[in-house]
DNA sequence: GTCTATACTGTGATAGAC
DNA sequence: GTCTATCACAGTATAGAC
């Protein structure tokens, strides 16, 4: 018995690690499926019968995977906000030039939020009806204001109001790019204008020159 | 029969009167009823039998005032941008003073749109899954950019990119304020900065000071 | 332990009697 | 115009097959 034990732990411990590995893939699928499909018909325009035929499952079966359709979307939540974060750190800061800086960010979040209506109205918006993030979702979209709050501190930027106005510039930019010209370039043309005033505001000078590469 | 006739006509197209002015009553109540109910359980939580019972209807007499649920959205919607257009009539411009002038204007614009979630989700964002208004809808939205674009210019700013800048940072206050602080005032005490920095890139020179009234 | 089969309640919408 | 009855489908839940 207690070499049973010896020799049996580990290898139920690799089968629990694969069970759990196949689990995570097929929760990763049906999270795939579901941006796929809200990409087809609207954040809220599936079924939960629609996402389980496009995985291959039975409608039931998914409650093996997650709770409630409420935590499907908690997972594509904080998938949104992971990617943004990860978007985040490929983000070139130049404190020398603080401008271009933001102008390169600007274009960079303007970009991820208008490609994706469906990521824009879950991360933003309250499009669904009585979702609210689970406090794990929620800490994905803290840390990534967190990140965000660091990267402009090192340019200077550390005014609550001056962090609050220019989430309220950009998201009113992609905002109006979703809703009056989808596909467009209306606001985003807007872009560096808009960095352009802010960066008056919060009284940055001209950057210099870029340095010229021998 | 000749005198039947003469005698009919009139007094049907009296009852015809009375008839439609019955129905549009209801018609507004149940408008009224979609209203409350939006702001109780959201724009999307709410069913047709509640709403009927709310009226004191069964939800299939609900078709006989309109021809779906979608028919009630759009209804609400060119109720709020009329409320939108009324509200612009009693903006007080004063072309010596375009600062301030714009200043009174954000800030109700701001109130109208941050005091009711579901009117600005209706009106500026798309919650409701596969809803479009109509043709009629879009008209009321449309008069009511015209009357915006036709006070801008007599500020004397008619260069689109400015109005679309323009939108774009009243929508992103209001929506960062009701996303992330609804019934508090974040955002909402960002308006003045946000004139100011607007009115400096269209070039205002600073407002005279007011005259004073002897 | 994972999935199927099935059921429960509620949804928007329609048909037809009165 | 208002109702009852009904439809197909939704989210959700559970019982039970394997």
């Amino acid at each position: 018995m207690f070499d049973e034990t010896e020799r049996g732990l580990p290898s139920s411990r690799l089968r629990d690690r694969v069970r759990e590995a196949r689990v995570d893939a097929t929760r990763e699928a049906v999270i795939e499926a579901a941006w796929e499909l809200s990409r087809r018909t609207g954040l809220t325009g599936w079924s939960l019968r629609q996402l389980a035929r496009e995985v291959g499952l039975k409608a039931p079966t998914l409650y093996a995977y997650f709770d409630s359709k409420h935590a499907i979307f908690d997972a594509m939540f904080c998938e949104g906000w992971t990617a943004l974060s990860e978007l985040a750190v490929t983000w070139p800061i130049d404190t020398d030039r603080p401008r271009a800086s933001l102008r390169a960010g600007a274009h960079s979040w303007f970009t991820f939020s208008t490609t994706e209506l469906v990521r824009f109205q879950l991360m933003n918006q309250r499009v669904i009806n009585g979702f609210e993030p689970s406090p794990e979702a929620y800490a994905a979209s803290t840390i990534s204001y967190e990140r965000f709050t660091a990267q402009f501190a090192a340019l200077g930027i550390v005014d609550p109001a001056h962090l609050d106005l220019w989430t309220a510039i950009c998201s009113g930019l992609a905002g109006q790019q979703l809703a009056n010209d989808p596909g467009g370039t209306r606001w985003e043309r807007l872009v560096d204008d808009a960095v352009t005033l802010f960066c008056d505001h919060v009284g940055f000078p001209p950057d210099p020159p870029p340095v010229e590469e021998p």
